[in-house]
RNA sequence: GGGCGGUUAGCUCAGUGGGAGAGCGCUUGCUUGACAUGCAAGAGGUCACUGGUUCAAUCCCAGUACCGCCCA
């Protein structure tokens, strides 16, 4: 017995656990192995996560995917998972360490921290898999993954390993995004740039050799001067010709350092003249690359000033006072170290003037803090040779961007590729599998025993050991220990996220999932990680795969709030998914993101929108009573193609033509059209036409015409159940199994039952005489209204000279018409009674004699308007038909339908002129 | 500064080289034997602007304005 209203939150959790117990979501079911696979890859949530209104639409649109294809028989693995995210777990637990007054993760040491850590992940982590069921994420759990795993680190060190004997990573000084208070190095992806009204500070640096002479840079980082190792200016700037190869003597410091011509100095900007401190800006730096400028490090790792004993700081640098007074700022935070610095510029006299600026600073986006572009060793990969492959599969079409404008943006990222920096300075993570010997010298391998034994090989070979020693050494776990030291750093998380679609299948390991799902069908993302994790995935791939990670990249939009602002918590404009879910069921959620998710267009939710869709839920909820209180059961061997009634043959040709519709929209990842032709047709179609028309026999008398038609409500009914499965799989599988509580079984699940295929179901002539049907009511309807005839009075209607076939079908419906139209009488005639309002339906008049009834004004106004539109549609179509060259040259059937509707017209403007005559006559 | 996208009903958004659509909101009328989370009807739009291509432009192209995003 179908309750009387939907309770979502009292049948979502019970529905999950259903299909859980069935194992509805595993891959490999017995059944199914000889089904094509079909396989997604989650995109790993970060463990501390929460879901947010991204990963549920992302989500949604996975599940939307997998469930449709699940039900088209396909054997499909939606892989799910998470992972470890570094930087932010590494947070969570020391912010729970300090909360809870327990030791800080120095004090306790790197490895009972992150046992710790570890910890923390059994209890609390991964939360944000849980919120997954809520939505109805039919990931296969069973084979959840997480990025730390043994088996995936394993393929990380594998990873890592290969790829550095193939010269494809190495060691490197470079300028890194460097976050001051983690004090470790930062991917481009978690830097926000931050517009901050700063200031510009113009300093004078004088001329070697000229005197009182000065040129004048303009700088908003002063405490950066101290690294100055050039002066740059535009090598066309007439204003400093003269003045490139000379030498400035730096102040505060003393350093001589060069004037030199480079294209990156803009003369429009400051002075035109710009300081050069290539080890605290990237763009400085690339400038020192072209001009072997010398890297002057003037900071350490926290940011404070770092002067003394700086061997680069100080090189070639002659003693003064001067610089002992700048020495005496060792230590200085850097802003600090503004300050003073700006204070001795101007007691100088070489502070020019300050101006206010406002400028896009880089800020950790999870410390907050400023981030320093700061010269580190790190480990990086040779990403541009990497990327030779995956721009080739793109290409060549192996992998292809849905929508395909994103191809571009893929392009473009590629083309400009820098060497991806993946060490990071903290605990959480995978430590680098790269040991260090007593010189510094590194062996890389997949663990401790491969890289001694390597290490004392080499050794041994360049004569540093004897083979005795080196065998002293191997014996010896005291020495072995302290012989090698293990790099400290872990690997960037998007290093293991890159290998995510293998390395989950059980890679490096040649196992059957490999076998079986590997490549995976789509990959479902948005943009704005198509750079941090799609082209890594690729290149990874590709390199250890030899083949594409996925065949489709499916990029959706973002979530925004109703204003069109993105959503975040520091504006509080975020939505909780949750909480919407609570509110209105995940159902409605989900069918309101699909709705949405129109290909290359950002989504503004609003909870109007998921409130109008809840209300969808509600109108299917309510359809599926009537059957129930109507009788209407599932018959098993019921074929729809068999039905005898017009009404019935209708619906099975509606229904067929949505089941085509639907599929043909999901094929094409167009969900938002998907939903759109779900929903008309379930309201607009089943419930409003359908399920009135069948009323009056179902109330009617018992005989095969009712027979068939409650087979049929019924049947439709469970089509629309799988259709509507993917997007609101809660709602639909509970009433899957409610309807079946009398009459026979399910034999399935929804969730694993087939996806509708209609094909024999096309129905011209039924469509037809429906459709007649509808337009008569409708328009009689509209009529009633407009010349308020009141809602309950019965009126005639007569049918003006009708042809054979449209009596057949009037007397054939002539209850339904009198029910849906509130008719007292359906009549015939050859001409038009006096004072009747007469409507045009499919060419035929139909009139309404409202003799004392009809409010003359009221028809005459609306004669008059449809007169005016008549006029305006006839006007339209005589400029086209009237002008030689569309006559000449616009195809035959534009021009036949421009014909016909010239005629259709026509015909409507003289009956709705005789009409008026009538009317004139009357009053 | 470079690149990308947007501008369609009051709001949020679909859509199309040949008669402008949806949801929500609004108006009016409904105690209709599933449903007021409903039913029925309706109002409301120079499809941002200016040019061009075309027999035909809301749609294609160029430019302008405004908005947004990404990158520097």
């Amino acid at each position: 017995m179908i309750d009387k209203t939907y309770q979502p939150a009292e049948v979502e959790g019970r529905i999950y656990a259903a299909w859980e117990a069935a194992g509805a979501f595993r891959c490999g079911r017995p059944e199914r192995r000889a089904a094509e696979p079909y396989c997604i890859v989650i995109p790993p949530p970060n463990v501390t996560g929460s879901l947010h209104m991204g990963h549920a639409l992302n989500n949604t649109l996975q599940d939307i995917l997998a469930r449709f294809e699940r039900m088209r028989g396909k054997d499909v693995l939606w892989q799910p998972g998470t992972d470890h995210a570094g930087i932010a777990t590494q947070m969570v637990v020391e912010r729970q360490l300090m909360e809870r007054q327990q030791p800080g993760r120095r004090e306790m040491g790197r490895e009972a921290f992150i046992r710790r850590v570890w910890e923390w992940k059994e209890e609390s982590g991964g939360a944000i898999t849980r919120q997954l069921r809520r939505l109805g994420a039919s990931c296969d759990w069973s084979r959840e993954r997480f990025t730390m795993d043994e088996g995936l680190s394993r393929a990380v060190r594998k990873v890592f390993v290969e790829l550095y004997k193939a010269g494809l990573i190495y060691r490197d000084k470079r300028l890194v995004n460097w976050d001051v208070r983690f004090q470790t190095a930062i991917s481009d992806l978690e830097v926000q740039q931050i517009e901050v009204r700063g200031q510009l500070w113009y300093f004078k640096y004088p001329i070697e050799g000229l005197g009182d002479a000065s040129i004048t840079v303009a700088t908003t980082r002063p405490e950066t001067m101290l690294g100055d190792t050039a002066v740059a200016v535009h090598p066309d700037d007439e204003r400093y010709r003269d003045l490139v190869g000379k030498h400035v003597i730096l102040p505060l410091v003393g350093r001589r350092i060069p004037i030199i011509a480079d294209t990156y100095s803009d003369p429009e900007k400051g002075t035109g003249a710009v300081k050069i401190t290539p080890a605290h800006d990237f763009n400085d730096f690339e400038v020192g690359r072209r001009h072997h400028l010398p890297l002057v490090n003037v900071l350490d790792r926290e940011g404070r000033l770092n002067l003394r004993e700086n061997a680069d700081f100080l090189a070639g640098v002659p003693p003064s006072s001067e610089l002992d007074r700048t020495l005496a700022l060792h230590g200085f935070d850097r802003f600090e170290a503004r300050k003073k610095i700006v204070e001795r510029m101007q007691a100088l006299g070489l502070l020019e003037r300050v101006e206010p600026h406002v400028h896009m600073v880089p800020h950790g986006d999870r410390s907050g803090v400023v981030i320093e572009p700061f010269l580190t060793d790190q480990w990086y990969v040779d990403a541009k040779e990497l990327s030779y492959l995956a721009v080739a599969a793109v290409e060549e079409g192996r992998t292809q961007f849905v929508p395909k404008q994103w191809e571009a943006t893929f392009f473009n990222w590629m083309e400009n590729i820098q060497p991806w920096c993946i060490s990071r300075q903290i605990w959480w993570g995978h430590q680098i599998p790269a040991w260090y010997g007593p010189d510094d010298k590194v062996f890389v391998a997949e663990s401790e025993d491969e890289a001694l034994a390597e290490a004392l090989a080499w050794y041994v070979v360049h004569d540093v050991l004897t083979r005795e020693e080196a065998e002293a050494i191997a014996r010896d776990p005291a020495r072995r220990a302290t012989f090698l030291t293990r790099d400290p750093d872990v690997l960037d998380t998007w290093f293991s996220s890159a290998l995510w679609p293998f390395s989950t299948l059980g890679w490096p390991d040649e196992t059957p999932e490999l076998e079986r799902y590997y490549p995976t069908n789509v990959l479902v993302t948005g943009f704005d990680i198509i750079f941090f994790w799609v082209a890594r995935m690729m290149m990874m791939g590709l390199h250890f795969m030899k083949e594409v990670p996925f065949r489709t990249v499916y990029i959706h939009a973002l979530v925004r709030d109703e204003k069109g602002a993105k959503m975040s918590k520091s504006k509080g404009n975020v939505m909780d998914p949750l909480d919407i879910v609570d509110r209105y069921g995940a159902d409605a959620l989900r069918f309101t993101l699909a709705a949405m998710a129109a290909q290359g267009r950002d989504i503004k939710l609003s909870t109007a929108r998921v409130e109008g869709y809840r209300n969808f839920a509600t109108k299917l909820w309510n359809a599926a009573r009537f059957a129930e209180i109507n009788r209407c059961v599932t018959v098993p061997e019921f074929d729809p193609r068999s039905a005898k009634e017009t009404l019935n043959r209708w619906i099975a040709h509606e229904t067929a033509r949505a089941a085509r519709e639907i599929t043909a929209a999901l094929e094409a990842f167009k969900f938002n059209e998907a939903a759109g032709a779900v929903y008309r047709f379930v309201w607009n179609i089943y419930c409003d036409w359908y399920l009135e028309l069948v009323k009056p026999v179902l109330a009617g008398p018992d005989g095969a015409a009712k027979d068939e038609t409650r087979a049929m409500v019924a049947w439709a009914r469970d089509e629309i159940l799988k259709l509507m499965h993917p997007f609101m799989p809660f709602i639909t599988e509970e009433l899957w199994a409610v309807t079946a509580e009398e009459g026979p079984k399910r034999d399935t699940l929804l969730v694993l039952a087939s996806w509708p295929q209609l094909a024999g179901l096309e129905d011209p002539e039924a469509e037809a005489e429906i459709g007649w049907l509808i337009d008569l009511v409708t328009t009689i309807r509209s009529v009633r209204m407009e010349i308020n005839v009141p809602a309950g009075a019965q009126i005639p209607l007569v049918l003006v000279d009708a042809a054979p076939q449209t009596r057949v079908r009037a007397d054939r419906w002539a209850d339904f018409i009198k029910r849906l139209a509130r008719l007292s009488d359906i009549s015939f005639a050859d001409t038009v009674p006096g004072t009747a309002v007469q409507l045009v339906v499919r060419g035929e008049i139909a009139a309404l004699p409202l003799a004392g009834v009809v409010d003359l004004a009221a028809e005459r106004a609306r004669l008059e308007k449809e007169m005016t539109k008549v006029n305006a549609d006839i006007a339209r179509v005589d400029a086209k038909l009237g002008n030689a060259d569309f006559l000449k040259r616009a195809p035959e059937e534009v021009i036949e339908s421009e014909r016909e509707k010239r005629e259709e017209a026509e015909a409507r403007r003289s009956k709705i002129i005789e009409a008026l005559q009538r009317l004139q006559s009357a009053g």
